[in-house]
DNA sequence: ATCGCTCTCTACCGTTCGGTAGACAACCCC
DNA sequence: GGGGTTGTCTACCGAACGGTAGAGAGCGAT
């Protein structure tokens, strides 16, 4: 009976999605529990979105689009390549710590094949190749070591996304704790790790 | 009616199990399908193994018990720092590019939470610490650079199995296939991308 | 021959899941 | 104030799931 409102329901169910198709998996989370969640019925859930799937492919394209925002203000008024690469970095943790399931959902949808991660990466794209293009520059001025920038992207993607989505790995490895501090170092470490394995070698 | 025998089936079960929680998650898995794969119904999987849950411990230690022979029958005869890690790097591709679901099964792992982790991870411990003091004595000897052994070796961690894992995201990146040739050029990758941020900076 | 053990099967149960059908209430417009 | 639109609900369905009960086949030992 409390009636919500159009848009901001459903904004805010995809948010939900998110946090529990993060958390629990595409197959591990049910319309039930999602729509629970937000204080309504599962048929309440089905009116604005007429399956699962078409609730993950909001969800794809939500996240893609939240993705690109938060790193397209973070990259503004930035000039240094580091500064740059540090700020696209600090941003994704950021967007981490507030929204520690956000990702793990990108996770789950890389996991979900290749169509299912397009819905995603789609909206990246732009940013895509701008990264491309700056490891290129920093490469051509000498400031990065010479190698496939595609593929160096993609390994940086990995180490950022593994680090904030592996916490099981962490606590058997490192003993870590969940706590802001702990993130914090974290980035610091990928931070450090990322520069030290772009940094040109000027000898050996 | 065509009895094969206990154990073999068992470990047979086992295998097809890593196999589809690796590649449909966990929950996405049924008990039907990984039987019908294997041969057999349903109800004789559930005669090796009495739940869902016991299978997939079965699962997590078997896996941490082949990582564990995978990567120390790499290490034998080894001495140098980089044949070392560059072995240990080696090995995981190999066992990856034979049994593409194994990365996926380790991941699906950390993502069930810790307690499901650490019963892969335990069988690994000993390598664990051999690896901290690995790279520890590294840093002692000035071959690697100063930093905390354990984050570090958890970075390495996340880059190797991300590297294994993120097929979608190296496809929309990269516009990799998923070809023998493209494993190989990964690996490289990954042994220079580490290698690079391992060794010690000469000035700067 | 038969007893007992190992292994695999058919049949079934209760629950949960994604999804459908349709009643009903609030609101807007005229 | 009646009609259409939007939003939320109750009730229900068929399928799939994890798991139980128990029959029976093959086989080795006595």
């Amino acid at each position: 009976m409390p009636r919500t409102g159009g848009e901001e329901r459903r904004s805010t169910l995809v948010e939900e999605a998110i946090r529990q198709f993060g958390r629990e998996g595409y197959a591990g989370a049910s319309l039930d529990d999602i729509a629970r969640a937000v204080g309504v019925r599962k048929q309440t859930l089905l009116y604005y979105f007429s399956s699962k799937d078409a609730l993950l492919e909001a969800c794809l394209h939500a996240a893609g689009i939240r993705l690109a925002e938060v790193i397209a203000q973070a990259l503004e008024g930035k000039e240094g390549y580091w500064e740059r690469a540090e700020a696209v970095i600090h941003a994704v943790f950021g967007l981490a710590s507030e929204w520690p399931e956000f990702p793990m959902f990108v996770r789950e949808a890389g996991r979900l094949g290749p169509l299912a991660f397009e819905r995603f990466a789609d909206v990246l794209d732009p940013l895509r190749r701008r990264a491309v293009e700056f490891l290129q520059s920093g490469m051509d001025d000498g400031q990065v070591r010479k190698q496939d920038p595609a593929m160096l992207l993609f390994t940086l993607y990995t180490a950022v996304v593994g680090s904030l989505t592996e916490a099981s790995v962490l606590n058997a490895v490192v003993g870590a704790d969940k706590s802001r501090a702990s993130l914090r170092r974290r980035e610091r470490e990928v931070v450090a790790f990322v520069r030290a394995a772009l940094e040109p070698v000027p000898d050996r």
